[in-house]
DNA sequence: TCGCTCACTTAACATAGGTTATGGATAGTG
DNA sequence: CACTATCCATAACCTATGTTAAGTGAGCGA
């Protein structure tokens, strides 16, 4: 039962690739199910972000609160399915996470997942990134399915001017972008034509200034209000949770 | 250089997460640099999936290929960023990745990274499951951005009919569905309203039949046709290419 | 210098989908 | 058996964005 019921490890244990060492040590994290009751939450965006579940029985869905008060679900759990790793390597939640029927969920702490890794910090870097990058794509996903194109284009911006701060290629505001309107908006499912009226748009309220592949952002803050940006995604330095753990475990 | 440059491997470095022991089996990691000229593709949708890059300089970006014509680019990478670890779990590439302007990459084969993860089929499982949870949210994307309300919701449909199907829940073509329209709204980010609409269309062209939370597909594959469905990335079974990787190494 | 191309801007028009509203079926509850 | 709360269907109307088109300026090669 539990994890090893999962899709992915049926999938490895049918092809026998799990030991019985492998299998002994899935069976021990087996912790003792819960039950759920229709629409019950298993936690809360900006949660502390400590265990995930194995869904046993009914549908669950992991979503996030729009500031228009509408939501945007990024997916449904079915039974057998993984919820809650979306946010390893993050100290908290990035999404809330509820259930749709009554069910049954098995839960697990990072903590085992990150004995699993067998201490190596090299492989936990990696799942850290690929988990950062799910992030980012969340993100997007969020925008592009809920907010108009200004709001789209200004966190897209905003997003870029972040990651690019983090490597030292911003400097006075303003950073080089290699990118075509049309590839903006091939990024964010737009016309290239709406591209170009929404950038004027925002030039005009001055938040953006732009001159071919230059971008300055005048007041970088205001932009992120305007998107109410939540930086926790890109600008939380992942490690943190890692190294809380690598101490804790000799 | 290379995989040490990148954003989070310099973060774990920087808490002294990382002992010397790991810095050097990095080091030992670092391949010949690649010389990449603007727009040059660095692999394409299908193709055989066996290694990612760490990109030095330029940018790049991944994206998949749309039945009309245009296309959704899935992200952007700039330097420092590791591109491709997306299909690390899957034999063949979910999308196709470029370059936009000339730049340098490091490129690190998949059978490296599973060294790094210490030959452990539990933590390979772990990250494979995440990874595929990604394909799913890219594939989510890519029709959130360029798809007509028909075709999300006939793709929506048919996914989720695949992955009930996979464990058992399909009968005679037909499953139960614990979602209103209004949480189908929400996932696909329409309204409600629409949700509803788009339901009588597709009933009265045969392809979705509904009552209450039954949902039955007639034609399972003209619905598939409909929206061209990739089952790449979720019929695959992942554990294929670590099972081999499994045998290879010793 | 001329002329070509490419990226962008702006405008006019068309339409998919949002919004608001109303009514009908079903399930739950006292 | 009412009474109510949901969920769903359909309609009328409105708006954001797509589409098509025409014009501008920068870069670049002949």
């Amino acid at each position: 039962m539990a994890l090893l019921d999962t899709v992915v490890m049926r999938g490895l244990s049918s092809q026998g690739a799990l030991s019985n060492e492998d299998k002994a040590f899935l069976l021990e994290l087996e912790l003792s199910p819960r039950h759920m009751s229709a629409s019950e939450v298993l936690w809360l965006e900006n949660g502390h972000a400590d265990l995930f579940c194995v869904v046993k029985e009914g549908w669950g869905y992991s979503y996030r609160n729009l500031k228009n008060g509408s939501k945007q679900i990024l997916k449904f759990y079915l039974p057998g399915d993984i919820i809650g790793i979306r946010d390893f390597g993050f100290t908290r939640r990035l999404a809330s996470a509820a259930m749709i029927n009554d069910g049954v969920i098995y839960p697990f702490s990072y903590q085992q997942l990150f004995e699993l890794f067998g201490r190596s910090s090299l492989a936990v870097g990696i799942m850290a990134t690929a988990m950062r990058q799910q992030a980012l794509l969340s993100e997007r996903l969020v925008y592009l399915g809920k907010y108009a194109a200004h709001e789209q284009l200004a966190h897209f911006l905003y997003e870029i001017y972040l990651r690019l701060k983090r490597i030292g290629a911003v400097e006075d505001n303003s950073f080089l972008m290699p990118l075509t309107q049309e590839l903006i908006g091939d990024a964010l499912g737009m016309s290239p034509v709406h591209v170009s009226r929404t950038f004027s748009m925002l030039r005009e309220e001055g938040l953006v200034i732009r001159d071919r592949q230059r971008v300055k952002l005048p007041d970088p803050e205001a932009l992120a209000r305007l998107v109410e940006f939540n930086d926790s995604y890109i600008d939380e330095f992942l490690p943190h949770a890692f190294s809380e753990l690598l101490r804790a475990t000799p």
